[in-house]
DNA sequence: TTTACTGCAAATATTTTGCAATATC
DNA sequence: GATATTGCAAAATATTTGCAGTAAA
């Protein structure tokens, strides 16, 4: 979870993002980031639209959209695509890895792995990182049972 | 790309799996997973419908959908996820990681990098792993070199 | 002969876009 | 005051679904 220093950061971070491209910092813009960083873990845009609402407060979901690829584009959020059918985010906070379960969908984080980009580096041909996603595949524990009780 | 013996391993994948949910081995199945081992690398359900239009074969493209689902619960080929907009897809055959320029979109493939999932065995907690995707995001070298230009 | 599969079209759902009104700089 | 940004609704797009006809087993 952020805590108020964090959340400090992360709000200059974006704060310095609008102010190099001379973009304006509107109230729209860091009510829909402070609704991010209150969120623990993944959202959505559509959650984000309606923890908007619920708190009284009204943006076009076309803000919420254009905002969040604003703030991905800051390196403030990190856009992850588990699934077709919606882009889900994350605050850029700590790096993580992801397991996937291909049978009911969970999706679970764990500690980052033993990955080095370094140990790779020859191959990335000029090639500048900036994040990496491992995405860990398979069948969660849940799952595995269910699976075996079916026999 | 593969050769003929990894064809015959894909296609035998196929209708084992097939085999073993009891489902029929329709011409469809077969023609899709042909034109897909045809694909050097990544493709799309629209590409595969346009290439077998191409080639004078016929099929829906919900049957594209369908098939393409199922190739991917038999194991044949993975679906990834670049972008919002459409599911890629490509043949599972050796494992390699994704490095995806976040300025133009250009994805390629490199080696896999000595990521170890036993390193953190201790951490899935039951989970089983079948398949790791790893993507390296950042800026490949053209757009770097253009980003320079415009200094 | 049974019923899973296909094709087609309509439905769904997410994201994007155009434009007038508004608010930031 | 100039113009970037917002809200709204409409558009665009990928994928899914329902159903009747067809074909694999």
């Amino acid at each position: 979870m952020s805590d108020i220093t964090d959340i400090e950061i992360h709000k200059k971070r974006f704060t310095d993002f609008l102010v190099s491209k001379r973009m304006r910092k509107t109230p729209e813009r860091f009510e829909i980031l402070n609704c991010a960083l209150n969120c623990n873990g993944h959202f959505d845009a559509d959650l984000l639209y309606n923890l908007l609402e619920a708190n009284g407060y009204h943006v076009s979901k076309a803000t919420v959209y254009s905002t969040l690829e604003l703030l991905s584009e800051a390196g403030v959020v990190r856009k992850l695509l588990f699934d077709t059918h919606q882009a889900r985010y994350e605050i850029a906070d700590e790096s993580h890895s992801h397991l996937i379960c291909t049978v009911c969908g969970e999706i679970t984080e764990i500690a980052p792995p033993g990955f080095e980009v370094k140990s790779c580096a020859d191959m990335l041909n000029g090639f500048h990182p900036s994040y990496i996603s491992t995405c860990i595949y398979g069948i969660c524990r849940k799952c595995q049972m269910k699976k075996k009780d079916r026999k």
